[in-house]
DNA sequence: CCGATTTCATATCGATCGATATGGAATCGG
DNA sequence: CCGATTCCATATCGATCGATATGAAATCGG
């Protein structure tokens, strides 16, 4: 109570987010965010500890803005192939920011920092369950309704679904063709109905 | 030619490789690669210039020693379908090393170095068409035997195919399950034939 | 067996890393 | 308006990075 914060936290954290989602997290370094942030060294710490805090609150972020936006298209009503094949569109801006062609940032971690960093493999194990289950929704109810035969397995096509949604992530970050991201997509929405 | 050199390039470039897999670039020093190829700096930077041209000459030996295995299954004779399942069975086992679920070297290189390297980005666009080609020559044959549809667009397949073995370097370095992994591939398959 | 040459082993370089300490600026309660 | 408190700005810490320099050890030609 008495001198002010000067920033607003959740306005740093987004870009923070984009630095690392652009970058990674060793390629990120502490000055580089404190430079794309206006936030000094101690506000940060202040708020998120360290640098693995900052980061882990990222993760967050990317879940309830980035991730929140494909989960929306799936849970609007309507024709479950239409709504999945709306996400995959809006999934397939997302992945592109004026940073460039960064992907997904939870494909990025699960392959960067997920493998040696026990919490940030949990954000991305918990990530892929939040989105499984998101594909599911429209799913089921697709089924219900007599869209999708009986015999198709929701689980194993949700579980497919959230792979190739990592995969688009992957693809538009690897450099690939807006064309070959998109025959992917029609291919992989072929197993589906 | 004076006193001869007491490591063997291909030996030490097999276990540089192997850590760079493991651990990725920026996580991999070159102390650890020193410490892990029993090579000191002088024969290291005597014959691969520098950390950058070492690992660029160990994503060349990952093409052609682990994909090289992958490429082999595919150009197997027998029906397509036959072979591109061995191939993705054998993938799956290769994307597990005594270092743990290290996934997909090219994948990895792919997401961590790539976007900001134009030498590795290189390395992984021309691996991409490579396994790309790899993959079109048994459905093509499967097409040519009448095992394929006509219809079936065989570029587009081996496109998919090739994201989805991506995709399983991927899942099994992000952690997912055996059965996760199997499951999805089972369904991608499904989208050929 | 000796001197030239190459490799090995190690010390060290400047730069940068994440993290912290320090001192001044700003805002509160009273 | 003053003192306590909190935040901002910056200097600096020890550690580690990739890269190089240095001197000893080993092997060659002659």
């Amino acid at each position: 109570m008495a001198r002010p914060r000067e920033f607003d936290v959740d306005e740093a954290l987004d870009k923070a987010m984009r630095l690392f989602w652009a970058k990674g997290f060793h390629d990120s370094s502490i000055r580089d965010i404190v430079a794309c942030t206006g936030v000094n060294y101690y506000g940060l710490y202040e708020v998120f500890e360290n640098k693995h805090g900052l980061f882990l609150a990222a993760l967050d972020r990317y879940r309830s803005t980035v991730t929140g936006e494909i989960v929306r298209e799936l849970k609007r009503p309507g024709r479950a192939v239409r709504s999945i094949g709306r996400a995959f569109d809006r999934l397939f801006e997302l992945m592109r920011t004026p940073d460039g062609r960064v992907g997904c940032l939870m494909c990025n971690t699960a392959v960067e920092l997920a493998p040696h960093d026990a919490g940030a493999a949990a954000k991305v194990q918990a990530h892929m369950t939040f989105l499984r289950n998101a594909f599911r929704s429209p799913l089921s109810e697709g089924q219900r309704a007599g869209e999708l035969a009986e015999d198709k397995d929701i689980d194993a096509l949700a579980e497919f679904l959230t792979a190739t949604a990592y995969g688009v992530g992957f693809l538009v970050r690897a450099g690939c063709s807006d064309a070959y991201v998109r025959r992917h997509v029609r291919t992989a929405l072929s197993a589906v109905a």
